[in-house]
Parts: structure tokens; C-alpha cells; sequence
DNA sequence: TGCCCGATTAACT
DNA sequence: GTTAATCGGGCAA
């Protein structure tokens, strides 16, 4: 287990840094999760992202300083999670899309009803419900303190870079990064 | 108040 | 490859 907790001066970046830089990150929450290994990253300057329509009750948490977590309600079904970044005001976030399971593997089984390493976070949604996301619970909290747990990687990984996922909005932009390889994506790059 | 649609997933054919 | 499930945000009326 990385032994660097990852602290907010980390996130007070640009998300196009600090998006790559997660690829190979462990994100743990209550001691649940493993390596991070896709990630989108979305900034208000541009039409897909959540603060592209300014502040609003949803995501005001976007609007505010770096290091921590936004959650929203996908498709009316899913919770995802977002780690705040950019210098305030800037409003960017990056999407955390799939992980690697590594800790607490009969939790994430048990929440998501599956066996299947694999499927358990291959997918925002998924890693949403693997690691028991919701925004009444985690909404805003910093990400340098308990519950979350987010450890800087320890070697440099290959990073993959790609478009982003299920948008049509800005649906151009290479703002996509997978760890190169990891069979626990949510899809296949290129 | 009503309507449209989305940073998705799972279960189909 | 197709589609239902499900609900709140954002905007028009």
C-alpha cells in the first residue's frame, strides 16, 4: 500500500495535471477501493462539464477550493465521484471512471451484488456503488481526510489518452486517461 | 408546472 | 446492437 497521502496543494492544479498524475493513484474510502486507472477531466470553460452553466445548487461544490469530492446523480440512477480541482473558481473536476479493486473486495462484492472482479469498478457508476457513493454522505467532504484516502502512485505509469465517454457536448476533446493495458477499464482505448 | 435529456448500467435480441 | 430503468437539473412557458 503508497504511503504518500495525496493533499490539497495536489489538486490545486489544472485538471489536465492533476487528471494524468491519478492514473496509478489508490483512492480508498472507509478503507474500500484500489488503484485508479481512468479518469476523465472537465472544466467550466467547456459545454460538457457540470459548472459550464455557472454556479447552481448541484454543483456548487465545483466552485469551491480544490481537494474535494463532488458527487451528482447520473441517469436518475447511478452516483458518481468527482475530485475538485483547478485554483478556486475555476470549477473543474475530474471523473473518476474505474478502478482496480484492491481493498475490501467482499464490501464492493457485497454492495454490488457480484463476483465478478472485474465488473466491480469498471465504470463510474459502478465504482459509485462499489464504494458506497452517495452525496448526502460525501458531497464536499475534503479528500485528505477520513473517509476518503487518496495515495500518490509510486512509479510513473504508461497513460492512454482518448475522448471522454457517453457526451455530446465538446465530445472532441482528449480530456480521457486510462492506466495503458488495465483490464479493469470501463472501455478499451484505441 | 411541464418537458427534455443526461459525465450509465444491465438485460435483452 | 438495442433498450428500459429512473430522476433531478435547467430552461421554456
Amino acid at each position: 500500500m503508497p504511503k504518500t497521502l495525496l493533499r490539497r496543494r495536489f489538486f490545486d492544479r489544472s485538471v489536465h495535471d492533476v487528471a494524468p498524475e491519478l492514473i496509478g493513484a489508490t483512492l480508498l474510502i472507509n478503507g474500500v477501493g484500489g488503484r485508479i486507472v481512468e479518469v476523465e477531466a472537465y472544466h467550466h470553460t467547456e459545454p460538457a462539464a457540470h459548472s459550464f452553466v455557472g454556479p447552481t445548487a448541484r454543483n456548487a461544490v465545483m466552485f469551491g477550493p480544490p481537494g474535494h469530492a463532488y458527487v451528482y446523480r447520473s441517469y436518475g440512477i447511478h452516483w458518481c465521484l468527482n475530485f475538485v480541482c483547478e485554483p478556486n473558481g475555476s470549477a473543474g473536476a475530474v471523473l473518476i471512471r474505474a478502478i482496480e479493486p484492491l481493498e475490501g473486495l467482499a464490501a464492493m462484492r457485497r454492495r454490488r451484488g457480484l463476483a465478478d472482479e472485474r465488473l466491480l469498478c469498471s465504470g463510474p457508476g459502478r465504482v459509485g456503488q462499489a464504494l458506497a457513493v452517495t452525496r448526502d454522505k460525501l458531497n464536499g467532504l475534503a479528500l485528505d481526510e477520513a473517509p476518503f484516502a487518496v495515495y500518490a502512485r509510486e512509479e510513473t505509469p504508461e497513460i492512454a489518452t482518448g475522448v471522454r465517454i457517453g457526451i455530446t457536448k465538446a465530445a472532441d476533446l482528449p480530456w480521457r486517461y486510462g492506466l495503458k493495458g488495465s483490464r479493469f477499464l470501463s472501455k478499451p482505448f484505441k
